[in-house]
DNA sequence: TGACCGGTTTGATATATGTCAAAATTCATG
DNA sequence: CATGAATTTTGACATATATCAAACCGGTCA
């Protein structure tokens, strides 16, 4: 199932992948996007379940979401897993495992999914003949880590509402980004996965949903969100207490 | 305070920041070393409490922690603060800061402390010539990536005894991996802090101490602690509720 | 040495979230 | 469209951790 994926390579057809509008939108000249398609190639046909990769697989590549979304979860010793992350079009998959060259968690497609894969090795030698690649793939980097901050800051000392107004505004705010309504979406997860995410139990997940709705703050039904209160939302988070 | 710092360039010099020992132990020639040395300098006298840098300061520089030990917290805008990492000798630090071009992060030092600066143009430009140089920087931000991933799972799924002891066998190791002593130590931070980095309060923070104490698995005073019974430690680790 | 002062420990109590269980809803399938 | 499985919601109750408060300790400075 994993492996069940059509892999293709064109090697002359610039944007084979939309790198441009993906992941890598900036201070790149055309002649450098170029090489930069020529050493990616796209992999299609994740369905909903299919792992993209898995903890301990061997690492070769970062991989661009060009299509669909994954989640990715660590899995604990004892049975224990966690969502680390949900991942959307746009975003770079697979940073975990440069530092041991094996995978550290395992990445889930969503929906029906498209990636990028970008081999890594070829990626750094084109960096090092492209600064501003280069600089860009640090950033990439360093906008992870500083993601993670963020959701060590809301595990580490938010309440509950607090973290699922946060999940949400984040939510919003990454398809506002892509041209999607901020407002009215379908959640590719389910409360179990939001849960495990934010640090919660689902019925504490699917309270607060409830809750929010009481206030007028959303309308939910199932996995339809339509956010109808944004900055009653905003100002949720940082509710001392 | 937080720039009464002297700083020292010595080109010549070989070995100037002990960046051999310290940071980037792997796959560099003593050529390529000494390069590394040449754009690095010296920074001493950071006294506890002192900023390495503070949240918003213009990004410049990563650094290598060449004696003591510093903290990284994050400030919510609503003056809730947490703890988001304590760095000992050989880490680097100021890995957040690229992706916005300013510290998203306050860096205190929590000893008499020294670093490495490493200014981290002349680091991009200079990993673009050493292939091994590249991809050690690229390890290390993937490591820093890794490790606040077990911190999210420390977060989202473990209850406050397995929290301590986590951290407690983190401690230890990278102590172990500094040649010191992996099973008794001072402490270089206040219960608050440990409270702040594992998502607690300073009570129960103390709690589990005690506990811990009364189980026969640590010895510990005020901040001199002793590791009892790292088996019995970590099989803590694990105990679904 | 003594007296402070911040940090730590301990206790009593409150509360947010977890747990268990059942009902309701949504989704997939034939 | 009907059936059943999976997910979600809701309720009653349990519990881990937070909160508040007081006592205790350890290092610092006169």
């Amino acid at each position: 199932m994993q492996q069940s994926v059509s892999s293709f390579r064109r090697k002359a057809v610039c944007s084979n992948c939309r790198l441009r509008e993906l992941c890598l939108p900036v201070g790149l000249s055309a002649g450098e996007m170029q090489r930069v398609d020529d050493i990616s190639h796209l992999k299609r046909g994740y369905a909903r379940g299919d792992y993209l990769y898995r903890s301990g697989d061997k690492f070769q590549s970062l991989y661009a979401i060009r299509k669909g979304s994954f989640k990715t979860q660590v899995l604990h010793e004892d049975g224990r897993e966690q969502v680390t992350g949900f991942q959307m079009t746009g975003e770079i998959i697979g940073l975990d495992a440069i530092c041991t060259d094996h995978h550290t968690c395992d990445a889930v497609a969503m929906e029906s999914s498209e990636v990028c894969e970008l081999p890594f090795n070829k990626l750094e030698a084109l960096s090092r003949e492209l600064p501003s690649l280069q600089r860009h793939l640090h950033k990439i980097m360093s906008r992870e880590i500083v993601r993670d901050q963020g959701i060590m800051l809301l595990l580490g000392s938010m309440r509950a509402e607090e973290r699922l107004a946060a999940f949400l505004l984040n939510l919003s705010q990454r398809l506002a980004a892509r041209g999607l309504s901020p407002t009215q979406f379908q959640l590719r997860m389910s409360r179990q996965e939001i849960g495990s995410y934010l640090g919660l139990k689902l019925e504490t997940v699917s309270r607060a949903f409830s809750n929010f709705q009481d206030n007028g703050l959303i309308s939910v039904r199932a996995r339809a969100v339509e956010l109808l209160d944004l900055p009653g939302l905003r100002t949720l988070i940082g509710k001392q207490q």
